[in-house]
DNA sequence: TAGTTAATCATAACACTGTTATGTCAGTCA
DNA sequence: TGACTGACATAACAGTGTTATGATTAACTA
């Protein structure tokens, strides 16, 4: 029953792996798969579940990547980390990482379920952001605060993947990345400091 | 003779700001412009020609959003300026941005020509960057605070074009940006300050 | 047990995509 | 005049996602 659903899933990661989005046809699927094509709406709903089915599994990686919590370093260090874990995420699978931000296939637009998935992920986020800042901050604080690492942090992976890192030295970007993000963290830190009680 | 070229890119252009990509097919081009498909081929290099004259079409927008370096403002704001001109173009004309960050159509990869567009603009950003940075900085390290401010500035117009941003309150992007970026720039000009003579 | 119902699968087709082979036609140049 | 080059049109090819049609199988029900 469920069988022919992991076969398909498994035939579309692979491919999608290897080639990205436009290695992933739907009869190529149903060939790798061993089924028919309409085995691909039978069990899921055509390509869009296929994509959908990605997405999570991109998130689902991003999200384990973020799993530091648990450990008693500075925090400025536990962000850090967290960051590390993302870029290295997005680099081992570039595929899911261009899909879930648009790069990979256009016309594709998240279901309900996978939005949910990457809700899950940004509230993690939020979290650990959240570290660097005093614990009476508010909510809407915090997301802002979150954001402004995810975009920077996203900013430079998604310009890795532009035709235009062939013109900037060829230095490592992950590293780049993290001392731009170390810099950031600490002006944010300063700028939520406790001031001192007069 | 530079007559059909001309409708044809024109018939493009309204389309791709229409309807983006998906509406972008060589057959409603070629319908637009009143021509046979054949047009395409033989006025530009199939719709890869017709791609690459949108990204540069798109990177030229932000060229010349970018143009206020002949302002006597202080450097901070000059380059908050730019920021914002920026984030004006990436808005008003989504779909070129698009492109020009593969969101658009996966398997375009643009030209020599069209690179050559993006070095020139990627350079231009280096030299408003170098504004807030003293003489004597090395052109590796401007190029590196360039690269720093500009993944933080698409982080944020790309993760708005995320099916995410829904989740994050409708408060202005673009403000958001701002702010963020005006931090991030006073930490970089206090990091690269001339230290005080002992 | 017999009959109905639902799900799975295969074949083939439809409408669409970018691209191109073939052929026609007009203009240019030697 | 004759040869050639470029623009144009028609139609086709190979590919895409999707679905209508029909066959087979499994499960549940009367």
């Amino acid at each position: 029953m469920s069988d022919a659903r992991n076969t398909i899933l498994k035939a579309a990661s692979e491919l999608f792996l290897e080639g990205g989005t436009s290695a992933l046809s739907v009869r190529a699927i149903s060939k790798r798969a061993g089924v028919s094509t309409i085995g691909i709406y039978s069990h899921f709903k055509g390509k869009q579940g296929i994509l959908d089915e990605l997405y999570i599994e991109g998130f689902e990686k991003v999200f384990s990547a973020m799993d530091i919590l648990d450990t008693n370093a500075p925090v400025r260090d536990v962000i850090l980390l967290g960051i590390k874990g993302y870029l290295a995420v997005a680099g081992q699978y570039e595929a899911h990482y261009r899909l879930i931000f648009g790069e990979g296939d256009a016309g594709y637009s998240p279901s309900k379920e996978a939005l949910a998935m990457a809700e899950k992920a940004f509230k993690k986020l939020v979290d650990i952001s959240s570290l660097i800042l005093p614990e009476d901050t508010k909510v809407a604080e915090k997301q802002r605060i979150a954001l402004e690492i995810w975009a920077f942090v996203h900013g430079y992976v998604s310009l890795k993947h532009h035709a235009i890192s062939t013109l900037i030295s060829p230095v490592e970007w992950n590293s780049l990345a993290l001392s731009a993000l170390a810099t950031h963290i600490d002006a944010i830190i300063t700028k939520h400091a406790v001031p001192m009680p007069k």
